[in-house]
RNA sequence: GCUCCCUUCGUCUAGCGGUCCAGGACGCUGCCCUCUCAAGGCGGAAACACGAGUUCGAUUCUCGUAGGGAGCGCCA
C-alpha cells in the first residue's frame, strides 16, 4: 500500500515554523516511502481564510521546496460532498438535528463548569422527537455512548480515551457549512490519506474523529501527531519571539537549506548526524522516529546551520540567493567582485547573507565618513610611509589576484623592516573605513585597483590633516 | 474544573535493562593559529525532575508526586 500523507494548513497567516515542520515531516515522510504527499486548504473558515494566506503559504512551501503531488485542494470547493456524506449520516440515524440555541449550549457548558464536570453537550436534541418550526438546526453527530477509542499514535504510542468524555459535535451549522472535525474526516477518506501527521494541539480532536470513520464505515488511517515548537525562551510561539513566518527567514538572510536542516532535526534525529541534505532527509527521514517532546526554537544553532551552507553549498548557488539581498538592499552587484567570489570571502565571517550584504557594501559603494576610532587608532602619521609604499606598489601591480595582493603586502612590510600589523591594520581602515575586514589580500581583492588607490589616497589626507599628536 | 499528553547538559538530541561515574551538536569557556574580525585545531564546564516499586542490576519497565503543555466551539 502506497503512503499517502497530506499538509492541511488553514489559510489565515503566513506559514509559520511549527507548520512548516509538520509539512516537511508530511513531505519526507511520502518521500521516504515512495509515496504521495498532498495538500489541502482547509479554508471553512470563510471569515478568516483569505487569497493571501493561501499564497503565503504556497510562497513558503515553495521557497523550502516541499512540492506536493496532488493538490492543493480546497474544503470549499468540497461543500456539495460534505452535504452529501451529512445526508447519508442523517438518513442512516449516526446524526440528528439539534435545535439547541447557542445559548442554552453555552449555559450548559457553564453549569457543567461549575460542577466540575467537563462540558459537553447533554444531549437534548439527540431523540427529540418532534421538528420545532421557524428554527434552522444544526447537525450533529451522534456520538457513541459507551466504550474507549484506542489509537496507537506513531509517535504517542497508544492513546485511548473513553467515549463518555465525548459529545456529539456539530458536523453542519444551521447554513448548512461544515465544521473542521467532520470535514478533515470525509477529506481523508476521499482523498486515500494513509498517514495523518499534524500537530499534537489535534491529539484531543482524534478519538471524536475516528468515531467519525466508523460510522461512514471507512478504514482508519495511521495518526501521528508530532508535538509542537516553542519559542527561544520555551513559551508557545508568538510574534515577539521575532520570526515565526517562513519567509521572514529568508528575509533575514537564512538560506532554506538551513531552516529544512534545522526544522528536521527538531524532534527527529538519526544518530548524531546533525547535517542532512535534503536527500539524505528523504532517504532517512521516518515518522516513527519522532520525539514526542516539545522543543524550543534555538536561533543560535539555526545561524551555525546557515554559516555551514553559505561555506559549504556551491557559491554559485549561494550567490543566488545573496543577489536577492542586494536587490532589497538596493545595491549594484555589477558595482564590484562578482558575488560568487565574494560568497567565498565572506561566508565564514557572518551568519546570514543579510549579513553579508551589510558588510559588502564597501566593495559596491563608496562608503561615507571614516570609522572615528578606527582611524583614530590606525590612520596616525606613522602609518604613512607605509600607506605610501603600498600605494605606488599596488599602482604597478600586475595581475590584481589575492596571491599577488599577499605578496606585495609581505614585501612592503619587509622592506619598512616593520610587522604585518603596522601595515595591514591602517591599509585596512583606509580601504574599508574600519578596522574588521577579510584578510587584508582578499580586502585589496574585493576592492579592486582603482577603488583602492583612491581611498589609500583619502586616508592619506586624513592623516595629514588630522591634528598633530602629543 | 475535567480529559489527554510531555519530562536526559542552557538549547537540540543519542540512549531502546548491564557497553553510561551518560555520547554528539549549538551556545559558553581555556589554549593554539593570527594583519583585524571570523573560520579552523585541541581541551573544559554543563543533564538522566522527584519518590516508590519490578529486577541480580535501572537513564532505560510500572505506579505515584511535582512541574509543563494541549484540548474541552455552530475555529481550524
Amino acid at each position: 500500500m502506497t503512503v499517502r500523507t497530506r499538509f492541511a494548513p488553514s489559510p489565515t497567516g503566513f506559514l509559520h515554523v511549527g507548520g512548516a515542520r509538520t509539512a516537511l515531516f508530511s513531505y519526507l515522510q511520502a518521500r521516504a516511502n515512495r509515496g504521495v504527499f498532498i495538500l489541502r486548504i482547509e479554508d471553512t473558515d470563510l471569515e478568516r481564510s483569505t487569497p493571501e494566506s493561501v499564497q503565503a503559504i504556497l510562497d513558503g512551501m515553495n521557497w523550502l521546496g516541499l512540492e506536493f503531488d496532488e493538490g492543493p485542494f480546497y474544503q470549499t470547493h468540497r461543500f456539495p460532498r460534505y452535504a452529501e456524506v451529512t445526508q447519508q449520516l442523517l438518513a442512516e440515524g449516526k446524526a440528528y438535528h439539534c435545535y439547541c440555541s447557542k445559548e442554552r449550549t453555552e449555559s450548559v457548558r457553564e453549569e457543567q463548569m461549575k460542577r466540575g464536570l467537563k462540558p459537553r453537550y447533554d444531549g437534548l436534541c439527540r431523540d427529540r422527537a418532534d421538528v420545532p418550526a421557524d428554527i434552522k438546526p444544526v447537525v450533529r453527530f451522534r456520538n457513541p455512548l459507551s466504550g474507549d477509542v484506542v489509537f496507537n499514535d506513531r509517535v504517542r504510542g497508544a492513546i485511548s480515551i473513553s467515549n463518555e468524555e465525548l459529545d456529539d459535535l456539530v458536523i453542519a451549522r444551521p447554513d448548512g457549512s461544515p465544521t473542521y472535525n467532520f470535514t478533515v474526516v470525509v477529506d481523508d477518506i476521499d482523498m486515500a490519506v494513509s498517514l495523518v501527521i499534524r500537530g499534537d494541539d489535534h491529539i484531543n480532536n482524534t478519538p471524536r474523529q475516528i468515531n467519525i470513520y466508523r460510522a461512514l464505515g471507512a478504514e482508519l488511517p495511521d495518526f501521528a501527531h508530532v508535538p509542537m515548537i516553542l519559542g527561544d525562551d520555551g513559551a508557545r510561539l508568538s510574534k515577539r519571539h521575532g520570526a515565526v513566518g517562513v519567509m521572514q527567514y529568508r528575509d533575514d538572510g537564512y538560506l532554506p537549506q538551513a531552516l529544512l536542516n534545522y526544522l528536521v532535526r527538531l524532534g527527529w534525529s538519526h544518530g548524531d548526524q546533525e547535517i542532512f541534505s535534503l536527500d539524505e532527509m528523504k532517504a532517512l527521514f521516518s515518522i516513527d522516529d519522532v520525539n514526542r517532546k516539545a522543543s524550543a526554537f534555538n536561533t543560535e544553532k539555526l545561524d551555525w546551520l546557515n554559516q555551514h551552507y553559505m561555506r559549504t553549498l556551491p557559491a554559485d548557488e549561494v550567490a543566488g540567493h545573496l543577489l536577492w539581498h542586494f536587490t532589497q538592499a538596493g545595491l549594484d552587484p555589477a558595482q564590484g567582485p562578482a558575488l560568487n567570489n565574494l560568497v567565498a570571502v565572506q561566508a565564514d565571517r557572518v551568519k546570514t547573507l543579510r549579513e553579508m550584504t551589510e558588510v559588502s557594501r564597501v566593495y559596491y559603494a563608496d562608503f561615507g565618513e571614516l570609522d572615528a576610532g578606527a582611524a583614530k587608532k590606525h590612520l596616525r602619521l606613522v602609518a604613512e610611509p607605509a600607506l605610501r609604499a603600498i600605494a605606488g606598489r599596488l599602482a604597478g601591480i600586475g595581475v590584481w589576484e589575492a596571491e599577488q595582493l599577499e605578496k606585495a603586502v609581505n614585501e612592503v612590510a619587509a622592506e619598512l623592516g616593520v610587522n604585518m600589523g603596522k601595515i595591514a591594520q591602517p591599509l585596512r581602515v583606509a580601504l574599508v573605513g574600519t578596522g574588521v575586514s577579510p584578510s587584508i589580500d582578499k580586502t585589496l581583492w574585493l576592492v579592486g585597483r582603482e577603488r583602492s588607490l583612491h581611498r589609500i589616497e583619502r586616508a592619506l589626507e586624513y592623516i595629514g590633516n588630522r591634528a598633530p599628536e602629543a
